[in-house]
DNA sequence: TGTACATCAGTGAACGCGCGTTCACTGATGTAC
DNA sequence: TGTACATCAGTGAACGCGCGTTCACTGATGTAC
């Protein structure tokens, strides 16, 4: 089978998005490499070369795919009416530290994106503006440069805390788990999130 | 100049662990190679290898320097009466982002650390606990499982925020320079902290 | 204090190895008639 | 509806390249006498 049908292509580009987004929150964009990439989706690695000009541009579309499921969760609960406090739990829970099919992209790549390749960059910078926004608006705070700050400190707290979840979780389980309620509690605790009214 | 001074070679050992450090919190542990480590103390590859049985060895002894460089500034701020929030306008400061001579080894490295050796993870581990008990104790929150908690909240917040301001700073540094800017707002405005008693 | 010799920090060529990327090729798909 | 042909998603061998690591070698240092 080397010649497939034009909607067969499109899915098998679509799964390649999925599969890089994956692979490089799991293990990095730089580790994750285009051969394993391919293969898990039963490819070779010639045919990311057909779908995209290079890595860069793997990783820029896959990174923009991985913002667009974490605005789609925002929004859903945005729409059923839900609080910010939901989206921190279902953030810092353990499986979204353990499990990479889906998840947010800053905790395992921020670090690496200061040093990565500039469309790559650009993409990640344009995703985490999305991000920041769609957290602001949930916020619920009225004043918008309040809220585009409660927002940047919300989830500088939420991936530090889930980047140094994971770095620990190997030798030192419990301080994993210690570290994502002791954020969760924190967060939760915060006056300006208007759930929480200044005492 | 083939043979060397023991004095020298110690503090070659020492130059190579201080070049380790800076170029692994500056580009990752596996970006920053063992060759350019060297070239930048003005040494060839081989002599890492004299001193360190691997790179990752090399890298677990530069973390544990970088922990001890921390841990350092920590006790200074400790013992002349200073607070955390003189930590958090440190660490927070665009010089703490920009420059790699000396920094937290936690923005840079902890999602890296999820997929490290193990020896490397544990000399991280170590370190972020000696990092976090400092912070603890600089809290002066009276109750250990309290103060320990907003340690793990203070530095997810400070790393996160870092990883998020490096990663930005390309693209959009009014972005980069808001981030920090949130994050010490918000820390500074934390009720737990007894500089700030509770309204 | 001199002398002879062992030590060992550092050098640099060489090694496998895996990476991103290229490209000639394949053959079912989709199209033109 | 059939037939002939162009398209192009995917294959897999091959390419440079840079990496971590090894090792025979060097020669000033440090030591034993």
């Amino acid at each position: 089978m080397v010649k497939v049908t034009k909607d067969v292509a499109l899915q098998n580009r679509d799964s390649l998005l999925q599969a890089a987004g994956q692979k490089m929150r799991a293990e990095g964009v730089q580790a994750a490499t285009v051969a394993a990439i391919a293969g898990q989706v039963g490819l070779t690695h010639g045919a990311i070369y057909r779908q995209f000009a290079s890595k860069d541009a793997l990783a820029s579309a896959a990174i923009t795919a991985d913002f667009d499921k974490i605005l789609a969760v925002l929004d859903r609960i945005d729409s059923a009416g839900g609080t910010l406090g939901d989206y921190f739990r279902a953030y810092l829970a353990p499986d979204h530290r353990d499990y990479f099919v889906w998840g947010c992209p800053v905790a395992p790549l921020a670090a690496e994106m200061g040093r990565a390749a500039a469309p790559v960059q650009a993409a990640f910078a344009a995703g985490l503006h999305r991000n920041l926004d769609a957290i602001a608006r949930l916020s619920r705070i009225a004043d918008p440069a309040e809220a585009q700050s409660y927002a940047m400190l919300a989830l500088a707290t939420l991936s530090g805390a889930m980047a140094m979840a994971r770095a620990t979780q190997g030798c030192d389980p419990r301080t994993s788990d210690a570290i994502l309620a002791a954020a969760l509690e924190g967060l939760l605790a915060d006056p300006r999130l208007p759930t929480n009214p200044p005492a």
